[in-house]
RNA sequence: GGAGAGGUGGCGGAGUGGUCGAACGCGCUGGUCUUGAAAACCAGAGUCCCGGCAACGGGACCGUGAGUUCGAAUCUCACCCUCUCCGCCA
């Protein structure tokens, strides 16, 4: 949610910037005309309820010193019909205050986050900038599988019996492969706590409606999610540990020695992937469900453009660790997320398709999320609080790291060669064997 | 699933129809005293909204929502949450 400054006194501002993420300007004059009637009313409604409050202090007072003078009884009697008459009016003018604040709500919860200043104006991907580029494509002697033919050489990956149990766009991890994707959690989350200082935690996997609403996921994406209503209650299914983490200090207030906070955090995914038809139907790219490594930060106001900075930087130190060559895109105002003033996307290289392809997503929401999950600090203590910034990253798509790892690191033989971090996880485990100082991920037998 | 108890300010805890944004205690902030600190004493301090350059004025908020009433923290109803006991369960 947007400051309800700009839809009440800088509409040209506000205009600028919904123009910049492919907003019509229609839109914003018709949020400032619900905006002045609401203020109108909130007058209206205040004024009347302020005659009231001295009506009825007025009869309290000649309530008191009646006793049975019939006089004062009278004057009382008087003054109870007048509140009686206000109360009436009250009503009308709530019933007609609410109505408007509801429908400003529903508008102001579609509105995205502004761009920040430094994100390039642009509609589509684009227009999104190379910031750097880290490693370079490894050469092949032999063609390169993709990590399909590979994982299913290998008998680590089984697409065709994930679709048996649960259909299109789901996986099975099997063996060393199930070994690998868990090798690469605990790596991910050992690095981001024990280097990185970040907290780990353990999420709920199912959040509430509001949860949702406070990071930006409804009211506008909700067939994005799948929803599960059970007794009664209706619960949805993360799409990011990003829900959880950052709606861990919603409604409360922080002081100021617990900002900057960093969480992280290993979670399943689940996305519908609706409207996604046809694309990346291939393997472990694009699933309903998927692991993921996320980084959530909370931070204050001043400090969220650098956080953001050192965010994308441990992030981009696990794929640096895994010898994953890739490039730092800093994406354009019309290919950001709802909720994100700017963001950084990671992207890998794919040897088999010889592309980058997306493997990290890092976003500062400056107060975009703080102010739908009502999560405040104060900058010294008796100081004024003040919304937080928000900010959040993978670190890293573990499928996806799965998949860069098979490609990047395959043999002639179409076995793996495992980067050295992971050893510590995976040396004398099942399906692995030991070259000198080598590890390589071996066919299994089925 | 069955039975019960309870949700009040940063915390503890009063308040059962009017002057209650809310006693009291702790904690917090500033001051006096002190070489400094502690103690003691004095003062202050919530959040949101509306108007105002500001000082300030007004409105709302005692889990949430509706209702009764001239007037609700207090009465009624619904919902949410927490805790205790029993049952079941990883």
């Amino acid at each position: 949610m947007l400051d309800p400054k700009y839809y009440q006194e800088s509409f040209s501002e506000l205009e600028i910037g919904l123009k910049k993420r492919g907003f019509d300007s229609k839109f914003v004059s018709n949020l400032s005309e619900i905006s002045k009637t609401r203020k109108a009313l909130i007058q209206e409604a205040e004024a009347l309820k302020s005659e009231r409050n001295q009506v009825t202090a007025k009869v309290a007072e000649l309530k008191s010193k009646a006793k049975s003078d019939p006089a004062i009884t009278k004057e009382a009697d008087a003054m109870v019909l007048r509140s009686r008459e206000i109360g009436d009016k009250i009503k009308i003018a709530d019933a007609k205050l609410k109505e408007v604040e509801f429908s400003l709500k529903d508008l102001a919860l579609a509105i995205p986050n502004l761009p920040q200043e430094s994100v390039p104006v642009g509609a589509d991907l684009t227009s999104n900038k190379e910031v750097r580029k880290w490693g370079a494509p490894g050469k092949f002697s032999f063609e390169p599988k993709d990590h399909v033919a590979l994982g299913e050489s290998l008998r680590v990956l089984d697409f065709e019996r994930a679709g048996k149990i649960s259909g299109a766009r789901f996986s099975l991890y099997m063996g060393s492969g199930a070994s690998l994707e868990r090798a690469l959690i605990q790596f991910m989350l050992d690095l981001h706590t024990e280097i990185h200082g970040y907290t780990e935690v353990i999420p709920p996997f199912l959040v509430s409606r509001e949860s949702m609403m406070g990071t930006g996921q409804l009211p506008k994406f909700e067939q994005d999610l799948f929803k599960t209503s059970v007794a009664d209650r209706d619960l949805y299914l993360i799409p990011t540990s990003e829900v959880p983490l950052t709606n861990i200090h919603a409604r409360e207030i922080l002081e100021p020695n617990q900002v900057p906070k960093y969480f992280t955090a290993y979670s399943p995914c689940f996305r519908s992937e609706a409207g996604s038809y046809g694309k990346d139907t291939r393997g472990l790219i694009r699933l309903h469900q998927f692991q993921k490594v996320e980084l959530v930060k909370i931070t204050n106001q001043e400090s969220s453009l650098d956080e953001l900075e050192k965010m994308v930087s441990n992030a981009e130190k696990v794929l640096q660790m895994l010898e994953l060559p890739y490039r730092v895109m800093l994406l354009c105002s019309g290919d950001m997320g709802f909720s994100a003033t700017k963001t950084y996307d990671l992207e890998v290289w794919l040897p088999s398709s010889k592309e980058y392809r997306e493997i990290s997503s890092c976003s500062n929401c400056g107060d975009f999320q703080a102010r739908r999950a009502e999560i405040k600090y104060r900058s010294a203590a008796g100081e004024k609080p003040k919304f937080a910034h928000t900010l959040n990253g993978s670190g890293l798509a573990v499928g996806r790291t799965f998949v860069a790892i098979l490609e990047n690191h395959q043999t002639e033989s179409g076995e793996i060669k495992i980067p050295a971090p992971l050893h510590r996880y995976l040396d004398g485990k099942k399906g692995f064997k030991k070259n000198g100082n080598d590890l390589y991920m071996t066919r299994q037998i089925d």
